[in-house]
RNA sequence: GCUCCCUUCGUCUAGUGGUCUAGGACACUGCCCUCUCAAGGCAGGAACACGAGUUCGAACCUCGUAGGGAGCGCCA
């Protein structure tokens, strides 16, 4: 039998950074198993999905590249097929109409509160007789079994063993016409020939209803795998309150989704000692069965470690590309000036997320005009003017402008004028940039392009006398 | 409250009864390299929640305690 695993969201919000991970899993469990892996998209709560969370949790999912290998399904479209199964269930006597109110159901609850029990539906309804009470539409429940257990195989948490007697009859019809969640999952899953569940740790509870579901309907229930939670900085659930839970939030702050997969799946699983892993290392070594068994934290500087790491190692071409996009964004016009690929050589080891790298590529594509005063004091005193005098004079009598040849004309300058490196390149950084940091003084003078870089040092050869 | 789950450095983790004076990574500190900033190299501090038990021997097995989490919806 094929392994076929799914993600199954549902669209109330954005793609976060739990639900991420899911897909991840998913995804990477049945590539390992060379089987597939399948998106549906939990929305029969009507009132709380919407067209605009599905289109996010999808931008999020092909970011990741997690695509479904299938059409993905909508719970919505397959209402049908749910009502044909819950009659069943009605007609076989596994199910029955219950007639109970809310009001009633709060008022169960709050007596089980009272007594210290765990509040659960009494099964009233169970053998009621005589004709419905008018005027109200019934939900239909599921008869659960009274006695016995269930034992859920799970491929993470082990045996685990729940009794039936702390189970009710759970709704999976409701007054509105429509199937809900546990219900649902249940055919869907089946329907779709799915042969391993892999979730969050909080369906752990609800598995031993959907197994008695599964057994109801006379079928073998799939394999479940339920994973530990990601826990926020401060060890709290991860909430909006931490900020970015929103997995495109990180593409949009400069990180790349080699990073965030690489970032993900090294919580709660790991390979030896291993930390970086390419995708197809990870369909190679990956598998439910060494998933940990306990919640972790997101840890931002380890995802920044990451980020950067990939930014110096992957093709200065393809991130270039995605510089664009963020240089866009902070408004910077890239048309002229250097090609986005030399900014990505001159300046990946100095920046953790594209979006800081487009922050300090400015200097590049836009007018200097400001220096730092404390950069001009300490380093454009009357000292400078012979040196940028020589500089300018080198660096415009230039006919190949690359990075090595610059560097070879300021060391010949600075044995000219018996100087050492740095004594030439802090006022050549401070006349070039404003500042006192850039990156490597060959780099930094070959991005401005030549005749930019002898405007700006004449330039600031008249900040000179101003300087004392 | 009830049911279920979890517990190794600050964080992510390795570890499946002796190879553990517990390994790696991020972060942190120091040194080196060096035109600034980085990046890189080297070094350092830093953990088996607690208590019993099983065993010649326990981070690893069992039980208990404490702490944390999830679920208990006509949400998913």
């Amino acid at each position: 039998m094929t392994v076929r695993t799914r993600f199954a969201p549902s669209p109330t919000g954005f793609l976060h950074l739990g639900g991420a991970r899911t897909a991840l899993f998913n995804w990477l469990e049945a590539r390992h198993r060379g089987g597939q892996y399948l998106v549906r998209v939990e929305d029969t709560d009507l009132t709380r999905s919407t067209p605009e969370a599905v289109a996010a949790i999808f931008e999020g999912v092909s970011w990741l590249g997690l695509e479904s290998d299938e059409t993905p399904i909508f719970q919505t479209r397959r209402f049908e097929r749910y009502r044909e199964v819950a009659q069943g269930l009605l007609a076989a006597g596994k199910a029955y109409h219950c007639y109970c109110s809310r009001e009633t159901l709060e008022q169960m609850r709050a007596e089980a509160e009272a007594r210290g029990d765990k509040p659960r539906y009494d099964g009233r309804c169970r053998h009621r007789q005589g004709p419905p009470p008018a005027g109200v539409t019934p939900v239909i429940r599921f008869r659960n079994p009274d006695s016995g257990e269930v034992v859920v195989n799970d491929r993470v948490r082990g045996r685990v063993v729940f009794d039936n007697a702390e189970l009710d009859d759970l709704i999976i019809w409701r007054s509105d016409d429509s199937p809900t969640y546990n219900f649902s999952v249940v055919v869907d899953d089946s329907d779709m020939r799915i042969t391993d569940v892999v979730r969050g740790d909080d369906h752990l509870n609800n598995t031993p209803r959907q197994i008695n579901l599964y057994q109801a309907l006379g079928l073998t229930p799939p394999s479940f795998a339920h994973l530990p939670m990601i826990l926020g900085p401060d060890g709290a659930k991860l909430s909006k309150r931490h900020g970015a839970v929103n997995v495109m939030s990180w593409r949009d702050d400069g990180f790349l989704a080699e990073a965030m997969i690489n970032y993900l799946v090294r919580l709660g699983w790991s390979h030896g000692d291993e930390e970086i892993f390419s995708r197809a290392q990870l369909v190679e070594h990956f598998s439910i069965d060494d998933v940990n068994h306990s919640a972790s934290r997101f840890d931002v500087d380890k995802l920044r470690w990451l980020n950067q790491h990939y930014i110096k190692t992957l093709d200065p071409a393809q991130l270039s590309g995605e510089l664009a996009w963020h240089c866009q964004r902070i408004g910077l016009d890239t048309s002229q000036g250097p090609s986005l690929a030399d900014v990505v050589v001159a300046l990946r080891e100095r920046a953790a997320t594209l979006l800081e790298m487009a922050e300090k590529a400015r200097v590049w594509f836009e007018p200097l005009n400001s220096h730092d005063p404390q950069a001009v004091a300490k380093h454009l005193g009357p000292q400078a003017r012979p040196v940028l005098t020589r500089l300018r004079e080198r660096l415009a009598g230039m006919t190949d402008w690359q990075p090595a040849r610059i560097d070879a004309e300021i060391r010949a300058l600075c044995e000219e004028l018996g100087l050492g490196l740095g004594k030439v390149a802090a006022p050549l950084r401070v006349a070039l940039t404003g500042t006192q940091v850039s990156p490597s003084i060959d780099h930094t003078v070959y991005l401005c392009g030549q005749s930019e870089a002898v405007a700006r040092i004449e330039r600031a050869m008249t900040l000179i006398g101003s300087a004392d």
